[in-house]
DNA sequence: ACTCCATTTCGTTATCTGGCGAAATATAGA
DNA sequence: TCTATATTTCGCCAGATAACGAAATGGAGT
């Protein structure tokens, strides 16, 4: 029952319902995300690991970054009721749509090692 | 956005899913639930007040009880999705089994109106 | 009108949650 | 090894939540 209520309480946060719409466009590091949310990256990953624990998303490190997805059906009893329920819900939200117009935009790069960027640019 | 977090908010109480699935079998008046959760009737009014708010569940005034039933399709976008999903992961859980049995033998005269009943009895 | 009593509302308390910034951790590249 | 930086963990604060008992509400029957 634990494990129910665990899953529910993830949802139950409209910053986290915006990270797992944008995490079904692509697969996403934390610091995109941050970009997107507009939160601190301490708040993020608190957020994340809400998320991972009731194994709605899956993290893999990638380098310096982590990147984050949506869990396979064979990760999560429950992610294809979840999402089927908030792309009924939350596909035409003002939110989400801003959210995944943003998403086209973002370039990880320019975002999170903006020294590096310049220093290959150079 | 709200709405659905809501919802989610309403579905993650392991108290609030023990009378869903409660309700599930059939209607219930307040004081039946009181004596099945153990719990504060204040407490338990609050309980379904957030699920009425959520719109999980309705209530109907019947003389001096008031019942409440699983919403029905018409008056909830995600009953029936949350129902299926409940069900699920419910069906076997321990707890839930032995409100359902205890359910069965719950008689709201004996528990609400002892002094009605022995009132009817002499 | 008065009483009974199921239910709700109110006030309080302890715990949980979401937010932040700062410090710690870990990895890539020099 | 040293530096840069993406991410996580820690400590804190403000606001939300679940629990209780007591008081208020409202319908049913006398």
């Amino acid at each position: 029952m634990r494990s129910t209520t665990n899953v529910y309480k993830a949802l139950s946060d409209t910053n986290r319902l915006r990270i797992l719409m944008m995490l079904k466009e692509k697969s996403l590091c934390v610091c995109e995300i941050v970009d997107i949310l507009a939160l601190a990256n301490s708040t993020v990953s608190k957020h994340l690991s809400v998320l991972r624990n009731a194994k709605l998303v899956m993290d893999e490190k990638s380098g310096r970054w982590v990147n984050y997805r949506i869990a396979r059906p064979d990760e999560s009893e429950d992610i294809d009721f979840v999402l089927t329920h908030l792309e009924q819900q939350l596909k035409n939200e003002d939110r989400v749509i801003r959210d995944r117009e943003k998403l086209r935009g973002v370039d990880r790069y320019a975002i999170c090692a903006p020294a590096m960027l310049t220093a290959i640019k150079q």
